[in-house]
RNA sequence: GCGAAAGUGGUGGAACUGGUAGACACGUCGGACUUAGGAUCCGAUGCCGCAAGGCCUGGGGGUUCGAGUCCCCCCUUUCGCACCA
């Protein structure tokens, strides 16, 4: 009777390794399921509790998937490559590709505890060359593509890490690893072409069952933004200055131009005699981070350049200036300048003392303008398109500018190609050879994967130059095309690149001939469940769609969308023990990012007088030593009750607050569920399903009526991934049943007819082995099964049995709930209203008032008016 | 500033298409069994009130027989983007 969850969780986690019962095969005639959660790098800090908050209500829905007789795919593998390692490695001073193994080790013994039901034989690590090899392969076919190309290029250079960063691991202006502030920097790097797919990867969020929020974080990235092109001639000169504007209909309120500093044109265009000031402008700007510039609380800098542009719509002579808030990474680097309807514009005139002219108004009347507005409305003072509405003129000046040659409509996105290049270690290299004939050769497919070499000094070098640089033998090499002395690309790919087609992978991940077979992929391709953490919301996600698409335009694959269903996780938070920041730590803060709370460092910990001390919620992580590890948990309260706390805590998109008293009432209930499966095993009766039918007493078609509700909400509640109100209906099923049948000396009542008893525990059973899988398997073994319990069909739903006889039917007179009255399912609204009217709280209510109106809902609600 | 989501007991959280607010748990209090218990079982537990009854879903309006749920305004929190032309 005792509940040894130590002993059984042990013993079925062995037996399920050795059955090999999670083991996905492919092409079976069971319809397929995929469901992925989003791989880790295995740190070396290990697992925590808060992992788990993806990791085990993923596994529950996979355990319940098979039992509606899915072939569901669950496999689990290691983001190995990357940065995150590399530091690691580092700091410990060990060799990655040892140092991973082991991680991943310890990641998968956590896992296997927590029994979860991967299929490890599909296991794969991003950095081993099985795989790599085709994440160069992958490369390849981008550049055969047109979508990989190198250009010497103003790029994030985070001088921590001591390397490039793709735009989406920027963050506030700062390196999203190690919040170090980024610099711009001109190198020569590899970017892949995502600009190009960018339509395609706006349009079809459409047909994805992701969260708006998801959507829209997407959408914001890719940035669409519909406009116009307009070429403003130079005065005086030839030549044209190019702008991009989404307003091309208050171009008759343009009063001057401002170009980006780092526009191409500045130089020619500026005057001898303010050359000078605007060279330091430029020079100025430049130097500064990304974080001063786009700060918009900072007061409009600028400089005039001397030079004249002509307004092709009036021909009016405006001037040319450069000022830092116009980015040249956006649109075409150089605004036209409409400060009546543009609040920046506006601040700028100001200033500068630059004239304001207004075009746009709200019922076509012209007045003084005190702040840019309105934004949209009918024109004025707009020569003969005066009097059009915003949207018309948007419309009428594209198809003049488009006539004059000078001009068209254009859509503009803020998303910008994907840097891939690496100057670090620890990465797929890329595969291309640079030799002084033929320039960037790519290494063929026959010869890849380009081995990463094995080295004992891979520090990042700081020169800009991969640590690859420093290895002759690696670098050295023969020009694939014409066999001429030629040097290797010594850049590796980000980690994006790895965990770009990882998910494919899985599909048939020995496959020595390609990336994975067509006909694996055809069969368990899309990913139908995918879920992870909200920080990829724009980074990982969009890659991988991106590269879903280019393998679909290569015939490569059938599908476009790689993740149907998506679902984030919360986060797991503790409470973490911190300080008030010193003077000195305050300083470097900017004015936007007020620092109020500090960590405590472990050293810290005994020295700060208890007083001191602040205890906040957050994120667990090693770094802040407020971990929880599964193994504390799992050795005290058994995993099947920890599992049963991570989904019953908060709904699954939640973040929750740690606590141990939580995990405990899990265990309760675990350990009650136990006592009474164990008291019902003897009173089985595999013959039950014969013997439950007929008239039942009324106690028994109570506990059925709820056992049946159960069945219904359980399934529907794992579907939409309502775990913890799954848990709850189960909770409260067991209480129905124990109220039924109580334990009395660890036996079940006599009187308990054996056939319902079999019945409740044998669904019991059931509706709990994805959520307690280990108690799951024990029982079901125990009621005479040979078969696991995830071979098993989830329980029919009975609708008779569950179909309630009577119900309460609420009595409201004035709109306040007065009384209640008992009627049975489906009741007449006549009967409904004799029960009502018989009842005395309801005849105090309507004393003395005349009925106006009566409102009948059936099953529900009698809403009676009075006056 | 823009966009998204959210605000419910002492706590985590329930509540389908508007129809018994607070399910399920935690905690607390009381009781039983115990040498003991941080085990187990039973009961109570939104607030005010002896009670009858009244009041409760961030605040204020509105629609409705009826609003946590729908509409408008405001406040707060979290997340994302942020001089994007």
């Amino acid at each position: 009777m005792n509940y040894d969850f130590n002993e059984i969780e042990a013993k079925w986690q062995r037996i399920w390794r050795e059955k090999r019962t999670f083991r996905a095969v492919s092409g079976e005639k069971r319809p397929k399921y995929y469901c992925l959660e989003m791989f880790p790098y295995p740190s070396g800090s290990g697992l925590h509790v808060g992992h788990l908050k993806n990791y085990v209500p993923t596994d529950a829905f996979c355990r319940y998937q098979s039992m509606k007789g899915f072939n569901v795919l669950h496999p689990m593998g290691w983001d190995a490559f990357g940065q995150p390692a590399e530091n690691e490695a580092i700091r410990r001073g060990r060799n990655p590709r040892e140092m991973v193994p082991e991680y991943a080790a310890a990641y998968r013994e956590t896992l296997a505890k927590t029994g979860c039901s991967y299929d490890w034989e599909r296991e794969i690590n991003s950095s081993l060359p099985g795989y790599y090899r085709w994440t160069q392969w992958m490369f390849l076919l981008l550049l055969r593509k047109g979508l990989a190309y190198r250009a010497t290029a103003p790029i994030n250079w985070c001088p921590a890490c001591k390397t490039g960063l793709a735009n989406e691991e920027v963050k506030d202006g700062r390196c999203w690893r190690c919040d170090t502030v980024v610099e711009k920097k001109p190198m020569p790097q590899w970017f892949f072409r995502i600009t190009a797919y960018a339509d395609r990867l706006l349009a079809d969020l459409e047909k994805l069952e992701w969260s708006e929020g998801m959507k829209e974080m997407q959408r914001d990235w890719i940035g669409r933004s519909e406009g116009a092109e307009v070429d403003f001639a130079v005065a005086g000169g030839n030549g044209a200055i190019r702008v991009f504007t989404t307003r091309p209909d208050t171009l008759f309120g343009a009063t001057f131009i401002v170009l980006a500093p780092e526009h191409p044109l500045l130089a020619a265009l500026t005057v001898p005699d303010r050359r000078a000031e605007v060279e330091a402008y430029a020079r100025r700007a430049q130097g500064e981070s990304e974080i001063d510039r786009l700060n918009a609380e900072r007061a409009k800098t600028g400089v005039f350049t001397g030079a004249y542009a002509v307004n092709p719509v009036n021909g009016e002579k405006i001037p040319v200036w450069t000022a830092d808030y116009v980015l040249m990474g956006y649109g075409t680097g150089a605004i036209m300048c409409v400060p009546g309807h543009d609040e920046r514009d506006f601040a700028f005139a100001r200033k500068y003392g630059l004239p304001v002219v207004q075009v746009v108004s709200r019922d076509g009347s012209a007045c003084d303008l005190q702040a840019a507005e309105p934004a949209e409305g009918v024109a004025v003072n707009s020569g003969r398109w005066s009097g059009l509405t915003t949207a018309e003129f948007k419309k009428a000046i594209a198809a003049w500018l488009e006539e004059q040659g000078i001009g068209r409509a254009t859509v503009n996105y803020r998303l910008r190609d994907w840097l891939i290049s690496r100057q670090r270690y620890w990465g797929a290299p890329i595969p291309i050879v640079h030799c002084p004939a033929c320039g960037e050769v790519p290494v063929p497919e026959s010869q890849l994967p380009v081995l990463l070499p094995d080295v004992d000094n891979y520090q990042p070098t700081g020169t800009g130059e991969s640590p690859l640089a420093a290895i002759s033998s690696f670098v050295n090499t023969a020009c694939p095309k014409c066999g001429g002395p030629a040097r290797r690309e010594t850049d590796t790919m980000g980690g994006y690149a790895c965990s770009s087609w990882y998910f494919l992978r899985f599909a048939d991940p020995d496959n020595a001939a390609a990336f994975a077979s067509r006909r694996a992929l055809d069969y368990w391709l899309p990913v139908d469940q995918y879920t992870g953490g909200i920080e990829h919301a724009r980074s990982h996600l969009l890659y991988a769609r991106f590269w879903t698409k280019v393998l679909f335009d290569e015939g490569l694959v059938g599908f476009e969308e790689p993740f149907l269903n998506l679902r984030n996780q919360g986060s797991l938070l503790a409470l973490t023990p911190g300080r008030r920041p010193r003077p000195q730590e305050q300083a470097g803060a900017g004015e936007d990012k007020i620092v109020d709370w500090i960590v405590l460092r472990h050293d810290e910990r005994d020295r700060v007088p208890p007083e001191q001390v602040v205890w906040r919620w957050a994120r667990m992580s090693k770094s802040k030593g407020n971990v929880v590890t599964p193994d504390e948990m799992i050795g005290r309260y058994g995993a099947d009750s920890l599992r049963v706390y991570e989904m019953f805590v908060a709904p699954f998109e939640d973040n929750v607050q740690w606590s141990e008293e939580g995990i405990q009432g899990s265990h309760r209930f675990v350990a009650r569920a136990w006592r009474w499966l164990q008291a019902a095993v003897p009173r089985f009766r595999r013959d039950w399903r014969g013997r439950i039918a007929g008239e039942r007493a009324p106690a028994e078609k109570e506990v059925r009526r709820k056992l049946h509700q159960t069945v219904q909400k359980v399934g529907a509640q794992i579907e939409t991934f309502q775990f913890n109100t799954a848990l709850a209906a189960i909770m409260e099923l067991l209480n129905a049943i124990t109220a039924y049948a109580p334990l009395e000396r660890e036996a079940l009542p006599a009187a308990c007819d054996d056939a319902v008893l079999s019945e409740l525990a044998e669904t019991l059973v059931l509706l709990l082995a994805p959520f307690a899988p280990h108690l799951g398997e024990e029982v079901w073994r125990q009621l005479g099964n040979e078969d696991t319990v995830y071979r098993a069909p989830w329980p029919a739903f009975d609708a008779a049995a569950a179909a309630a006889e009577s119900v309460n039917v609420m009595v409201q007179v004035n709109g306040k709930i007065r009384d209640k009255v008992v009627v049975p399912l489906d009741c007449a609204e006549e009967e409904v209203k004799a029960a009502a009217l018989a009842s005395p709280k309801t005849a105090q209510a309507l004393a003395g008032k005349q009925v106006v109106k009566m409102i009948f809902v059936r099953n529900k609600m009698l809403s009676i008016v009075v006056r």
